[in-house]
Order: structure tokens, then C-alpha cells, then sequence
DNA sequence: CACCTATTTAGAAATCTATCTAAATAGTAT
DNA sequence: ATACTATTTAGATAGATTTCTAAATAGGTG
């Protein structure tokens, strides 16, 4: 939702280790639990955090909750570190 | 040290804060302080989190700490983001 | 409908983080 | 040497995060 979710969403191993795996397109709740070493309900927790950073959206088709890689939020961020570098291509944020 | 804390180390609006500070050029502790509505003790806590992710370094001049951003680190963290974009420009990391 | 599969939600415990106050360090200057 | 200034370290605490187990949802299928 703003930007402070998605810096606090990608300081966590695992949720950067989920948006790794969907860089090869979309994956089930299960597909992606499957990955790691945890309950689905942790996993699912991790989802959540990256949903609400806006990271990733859901699909929903059968009884399957599918998830995709958002890019947008992923250019903002990159965004905000050029801006730090000094290339004022673009403007200052928060 | 680790890529695992540059990640943690940008998490917070604070430190985030610091960051864009430093961007004018490098501050003595006090000073970075003092745009802070939090004891010295907490500012420097901040700072230590930040060097320990190099992503700042000291200078002890005088009986001052200057503090300056480092870019190298920055640079890495673009790379990791325009790696999940799929710019395969460079390779894989963690 | 009764059941099975996929996933999330709730509640609890353990760990981690940000913050404070008070004390320690260290360099300057008198 | 004593005192002053700048900053960090230590110890404590409140609040946030990650993880688990158990239960709740919800959509198919025999």
C-alpha cells in the first residue's frame, strides 16, 4: 500500500526468496509453500505482507489462489536508490 | 556486511531519512541528530545499523564523527531489483 | 449432501527492533 | 589534571515480526 510496506516487505529473506521464484511466472499458494521449510500458514502470512505491499497479486481459478510478480512497485523502489545516487531523472519521494 | 542487511537497514524511515540527509554531503552525528525528534543514543543506534550494512561510512575528525553515504551498496541493491525485473544484465545474487 | 483439497485466519509463543535513560569513552581546551 | 563536548555502549522495556498449531473458509467431486 505505500512505500514503507515494500522496503519492510523485501528486508525479509523469504519473501525475497517467493518474488525470485515468481520471477518465472505465476505459482499456486501451494507451489510456492512447497519451496520451503514452513507451515502454509507462514507462507501464506509472507504472501499477505507482499499483497499489501503491493509486490504481487492473486488470481483465484478453481480452488487455487495463483500469484504474479507486480513491476511497478519494484520500479518505484528503484526509483527512490537512483534518486539517492544522485541521478535526478526523477523527483524526490517520501 | 551482508546483502541480507542493506536490505534491513532500508526498512526504516529513519535510517531512510538519514540516507536522503547524507545525499548533501557528509554530517557529523550531532548534526544528523538534530533533524531528529529522538535522543542521540537512538540516532546513533540508527547509524550503526546503517554502517554495519555499508551503507555509510565515518570519518573521526576532531572529536566529531563525520558520516558519508556509500554508493557501492546502492548499486547492488538496483542490481537485485533489475534482476527480478528480468534485465538479465547482470547475474543472479543470494 | 458429505468429503477432500487448497488456502487463510486466529491465537499464542519466541525472537527481534526501536527507543529511552544512564553511564562510559574519547578528544579538546582551559 | 579538570572540565566540557560529541558520541557510543549498556541495560531495560514496549511494541513489532516470524513462526507454529488448530480451526475456519471456500471451491470441487463422488
Amino acid at each position: 500500500m505505500a512505500f514503507e510496506d515494500t522496503f519492510k516487505a523485501l528486508s525479509d529473506p523469504v519473501r525475497r526468496r517467493i518474488l525470485t521464484l515468481l520471477k518465472g511466472g505465476m505459482m499456486s499458494a501451494g507451489d510456492i509453500a512447497s519451496n520451503f521449510d514452513m507451515t502454509g500458514a507462514t507462507v501464506s502470512y509472507h504472501l499477505s505482507v507482499l499483497k499489501k505491499a503491493d509486490l504481487i497479486y492473486e488470481k483465484k481459478e478453481k480452488n487455487f489462489i495463483y500469484y504474479g510478480l507486480n513491476m511497478t512497485v519494484v520500479e518505484e523502489m528503484m526509483l527512490w536508490l537512483s534518486d539517492l545516487k544522485g541521478d535526478s531523472t526523477d523527483d524526490k519521494q517520501e
